[in-house]
DNA sequence: GTCTATACGATGATAGAC
DNA sequence: GTCTATCATCGTATAGAC
């Protein structure tokens, strides 16, 4: 073949990988095929040769960065409420709110993701179960362990919805006092 | 005129409940000016006699939703923490998570806001920082606030791309339950 | 595997008849 | 104000040359 054997694995993980931070930016359903390929340089024709079709390609991008936000905040077996508490941190920043194409796909795709009805929609409900049971187990509460989920997803996104700076970051800080009162009233109980 | 005085009234109010529905029920940029306007059982071309593009039939749809949800939340003067717990309970039920066309538009469309530079996200900032001022003032703690919205849309976004109405019962549960311990922890230190 | 060319439908928006 | 007809554009997807 005239291109080397892992050329094809390298340039889908390159559409993958871009294709993941325009939609997070801009949306999935906006972003077409053509300017898709041309953001990594090569031209429309071509996405088909590594994907079956749009669809085939949300469910790709959609299952990566599951995969790479449950490696970030539950995957680790030395899973404690203080490291919880730095993946928050993490989470619920300035610069998380203001970089969407590197950050969570939960709050940039979300409701794209609800809306779905195929594979994709059934992954992110996995991962949301196995991140749910990952910071259930440590917390020892699984209302706090959904609560805290859900925390971190409104708090970007209404951080996001925010015009300034300055109104951004008072979101997410009250979101992550919040959160670590309750933590730390769990601890104090222990 | 043939037609008579408030009927363009009417029919652009119309046209505004339905694409504020099929909005929040599919998200609004896949939406069709032709498909919008035959919801209503008109043809395409009368849109423009109502709304100058599809941007500012956006805009229009966002303002009026949040305006609706306000009054809803915390429009009301007589405003308490036990309405605002009612409130909640409605928010975060069975029910909002299966109907995103007749629910909040921060969970359904919040990200393509968030994306809109235009009036769109000012109004929203605008509705948001009312409700927190509302809520803020009953409870007598901004971070709760902004926490307490930040939970219930991130709550409502998690629970609807789970797949089982169970799972989404438990989330939205979960949610409410974290919610009404932290207000009756503050009325117990009043 | 990638390119160019193309088929085909749907889109946002406009013009003119009624 | 609404309709039909139309334009220009862009969308996904395919076919064939290299």
């Amino acid at each position: 073949m005239r291109y080397s054997a892992d050329h094809k694995e390298q340039t889908r993980r390159a559409v993958l990988d871009s294709s993941a931070a325009l939609a997070k930016e801009n949306g999935f359903a906006p972003m077409g095929v053509d300017g898709l390929m041309k953001a990594v340089g090569l031209t429309g024709g071509a996405f088909y040769s590594h994907f079956a079709s749009k669809d085939d390609l949300f469910q790709a991008v959609v299952e990566r960065e599951l995969t790479r936000s449950l490696a970030l905040l539950g995957g680790d077996e030395s899973l404690s409420k203080e490291k919880i508490k730095r993946c928050v941190r993490g989470y619920l920043s300035l610069s998380h709110v203001q970089d969407p194409a590197g950050g969570c796909v939960i709050p940039a795709l979300g409701s794209e993701i609800a809306r779905a009805e195929g594979p994709a929609r059934l992954s992110a409900e996995h991962w949301l179960c196995e991140l749910h049971r990952a910071w259930g187990e440590v917390l020892g509460d699984e209302d706090l362990a959904w609560g805290a989920i859900a925390q971190c997803v409104g708090a970007l996104m209404v951080a996001r919805m925010m015009a300034t700076p300055e109104r951004q970051q008072r979101v997410v800080d009250a979101s992550y006092q919040l959160l670590c009162q309750q933590v730390d009233a769990l601890t104090a109980a222990d």
